[in-house]
DNA sequence: CATCCTTTGAAGCCG
DNA sequence: CGGCTTCAAAGGATG
């Protein structure tokens, strides 16, 4: 009898040969962002071959933090051994009450909420690149206004190390199989023409002719 | 208050 | 299949 968490965890295991190359980078991932460390033990221990990793006691990321990315809340402490994490009753009986909390969703997308569920796109590397940088910019330049940040980061981006962005690159890998695993069957498509149009003509008007 | 600006990358759309 | 469009984040600016 296959528990609710088996079913969801199978087709993780099915992609365990294409994962397993991401794993050094999973454990770089966990390096880097020790507050995230917990998290991605977690995200990627189903798709792992035996023995399961250490189990990490470090304390959890912000809740909101995990909100922002619609990761449910399992920090490790809420489980001392990973065999207890397929207890799913078990598991949700020591959740945090406020973590069984629904995501909260930005304003402007509070409209398209209400006809619907809206999922949104799991960030890019670049995405969180800008995430991670955006307020180390802020603090050295002394600006606020994201277009000015964005600019600056994009440069940042382009002569950033191979190796760094790699770290973004397998990041942003990890989310998009989380966004996958949490959301089965979700597209671009469902959020495709969601926005207002932008007049963001990439080739503008044709000037009227010089005379 | 809603939308724009600004970036890269992923993915949808269309001819 | 190539090129264009949309949307992920975010916070000041603008209408």
């Amino acid at each position: 009898m296959k528990t609710p968490l088996t079913m969801l965890m199978d087709p993780l295991v099915q992609e365990e040969e294409e994962l397993k190359h991401l794993l050094p980078e999973v454990a770089d991932v966990a390096e880097l962002y020790p507050e995230i460390a917990g998290l991605v033990h977690w995200a990627t221990y189903p798709v792992m071959s035996s023995p399961a990793p250490p189990l990490c006691r470090c304390p959890p990321p912000p809740l909101t933090d995990l909100q922002f990315y619609s990761i449910p809340f399992f920090p490790p402490e809420c489980f001392p051994s990973f065999e207890e994490r397929d207890d799913l009753d078990g598991l949700l009986a020591v959740m945090p009450p406020e973590a069984l909390e629904p995501v909260p969703v930005p304003k402007k997308r509070k409209r398209e909420e209400n006809k619907g569920k809206y999922i949104k796109k799991p960030p890019n590397a670049f995405m969180l690149f800008l995430k991670s940088e955006r307020k180390t910019v802020q603090e050295e330049l002394g600006i606020r206004n994201s277009a000015a940040v964005n600019k600056v980061l994009s440069e940042r981006w382009k002569s950033l190390e191979a190796n760094k962005r790699e770290l973004f690159e397998a990041e942003a890998q990890i989310e998009a199989h989380i966004h996958a695993l949490k959301n089965p069957g979700w597209t671009n498509k469902a959020n495709y023409g969601k926005k207002s149009k932008k007049s963001k003509t990439k080739a503008p008007p044709l000037p009227p002719p010089s005379c």
